[in-house]
DNA sequence: TGCAACGTCGTGAAATTTTCCCGGCGCTCG
DNA sequence: CGAGCGCCGGGAAAATTTCACGACGTTGCA
């Protein structure tokens, strides 16, 4: 901590939305906002200039995403303290982003205060988990859903990556230079381990455990 | 307008991003928050009782989303000016925004000055379009891309929904009281019609023209 | 070292689904 | 009234999905 207090970086992509943290964090004494970014590189990049106590990061951002930032900044300082906060209110991307190296994970319905105090936490040590999340931890347990990330092997989670993202079986066998069988093999053999029957299913389910997000879909 | 400028009502699930919509207008003389709404139920009930100018109303909210609310709030008064600011960059979502009687439709990257412009366009009775959204527009126009809603007959829009809502064929003819096979060529039929060859394909379509959102999917 | 387990890639054949073509039915419109 | 269209489904060919199986390389462990 410097002479005035806790320092503190935004990162999210709407600036309405940067603003309103501001607003709720400047009414807390002992924490001043020194720097804001709006996605993930530029995060990273104002992470090594301003050395912040404490980064609040969003997740889904334009070019580098949040997770993806986590990472970096993990990478170049292991102590930097992230609290993610986002609208997923989604147990996939919670898990993500702890793994990633976050210390807490807040959702944006929450009100101010759970963020200022899950702010507080952080800078003194603490994880901080929204309820909403730990409730959906908890269910997401007890539904005994498969985690395709620990069901799936490298392989498999590649192929399942590009059904999601590609078009036709026979253009993700060229991308990976295998027979078009064997892909149809692997995507069958993916929808039996992660227990679902359609492709649409599929698709629920990776956007559950947050393995693609609705701008990885909505791009063309 | 009141004694003391345009009031304004607030409508958005997280109360921090409304806070930051607050922080912007209250730089803006002659205009004044006068309510605000976490969903869409809410917002209907407050616009009644506080009639303001303008609502500023954000789409994906639990429970009734914005979309039916402001459905609902034109019913009620076919002269309400609502200004869609949402999150989505999404060419179907603006479309069926405005069509349900929306008056603007800015996106949350947009920067502060662009939701305070367009506010006052409306307020003045012009129609508001941020730049990025007119430029998905014609994007989609470009490409040809048909519009399941136009191309669609509404039995055949019925089944879509169902197909991305709910697990099997068989359920679906169950629901619709159809023999399974009249389902399987809805659906050979729809994905025909849309353009598009595969089940996920279908997922990636109906998520660009909004006809479902992520937490649609995300849902159990 | 040897060998068991596992991931990867592929073949083949059966089971299932998708797709296309068809006819019947009811409705609307000129 | 006849043409057009949406809706419902049968039938059959075509395509895909699924399953069983084998080969090969790697890892890990006794």
């Amino acid at each position: 901590m410097s002479e005035a207090g806790w320092a503190i970086m935004l990162v999210d992509d709407h600036a309405v939305v940067r603003e309103g943290y501001r607003s709720v964090l400047q009414k807390q004494p002992g924490l001043r906002v020194v720097a804001e970014a709006s996605d993930g590189a530029e995060a990273y990049r104002l992470f090594k200039e301003s050395a912040p106590d404490l980064i609040i990061m969003d997740l889904s951002m334009p070019g580098i995403g949040g997770l993806e930032a986590i990472r970096r900044i993990r990478q170049w300082d292991k102590a930097a303290k992230i609290l993610v906060f986002t609208m997923h209110q989604n147990a996939g991307f919670a898990v993500q982003a702890i793994r990633a190296g976050a210390r807490g994970y807040v959702t944006k319905t929450s009100p101010p205060e759970t963020l200022v105090r899950a702010v507080m936490d952080v800078l003194a040590g603490r994880v901080a988990i929204s309820p909403d999340i730990d409730h959906e931890l908890a269910l997401s347990r007890l539904a005994g859903e498969s985690s395709a990330t620990d069901v799936l092997t490298a392989r498999e989670f590649e192929v399942l990556r590009l059904l999601l993202a590609e078009r036709s079986t026979e253009e993700i066998a060229e991308t990976l230079h295998v027979s078009p069988k064997t892909v149809a093999n692997l995507h069958s053999l993916i929808k039996g381990k992660l227990g679902v029957e359609s492709d649409i299913e599929l698709v629920r389910l990776a956007l559950r455990q947050g393995i693609l997000t609705e701008v990885d879909l909505g791009e063309a």
